[in-house]
DNA sequence: CCAGGGATCCCCT
DNA sequence: GGGGATCCCTGGC
């Protein structure tokens, strides 16, 4: 897994930095709840609202390591190799099928067909995150450490 | 390398 | 209320 972090108060990267919008609305309530946008006109960007509401934060699922239904993420993109399907946060997007209609999903509902599953706790390596031109200061890039192969971008050695 | 694609946002009337 | 810039990217040249 490989994400980032993005938050209102001081990030001038995150979408909230500004102001409260319908956009970014999902930022802002419940953690847990899936922010969906659309980025470049084409791709969908999956988040995880990630702060108590009335204050805005997100994490950015930039990439994954599939464990099952690989068939199924093919179906969108038949002909990439395993570690392509989830490569990217437009990728994961397309192979999930995630669209706008998922924006506000609750994703800790355990009974939900879309959510977010405890798993064992990883070390994981740090850096700065990628395609912004602001906020290029802030170490809020993270990736399991020992599954770095799965990344979107290769993580350099200085990392720790 | 670079253009596509479209929602959104900003800033000006 | 509208026009132009911007954008947490990707695939194909």
């Amino acid at each position: 897994m490989e994400t980032e972090a993005y938050r209102a108060e001081d990030d001038p990267a995150c979408h909230a930095y500004r102001r409260r919008t319908l956009r970014n609305e999902t930022m802002w309530g419940q953690p847990g709840r899936a922010y969906v946008y659309l980025n470049y006109g084409m791709h969908w960007m999956l988040n995880v609202a990630a702060h108590e509401p009335g204050r805005a934060a997100a994490v950015l699922v930039r990439a994954a390591q599939p464990v099952a239904g690989l068939e199924e993420f093919r179906l969108a993109r038949p002909k990439v190799s395993d570690v392509e399907l989830l490569r990217g946060p437009g990728k994961l997007c397309r192979a999930f099928g995630i669209t706008r209609e998922d924006d506000g999903t609750d994703l800790l509902d355990p009974s939900g067909e879309f959510r977010i599953e405890a798993g064992e706790t990883v070390p994981v390596v740090a850096g700065p995150r990628i395609g912004i031109a602001v906020g290029q200061d802030l170490p809020w890039r993270f990736a399991d450490a020992s599954r770095l192969e799965w990344v979107s971008k290769p993580v350099p050695p200085k990392w720790r």
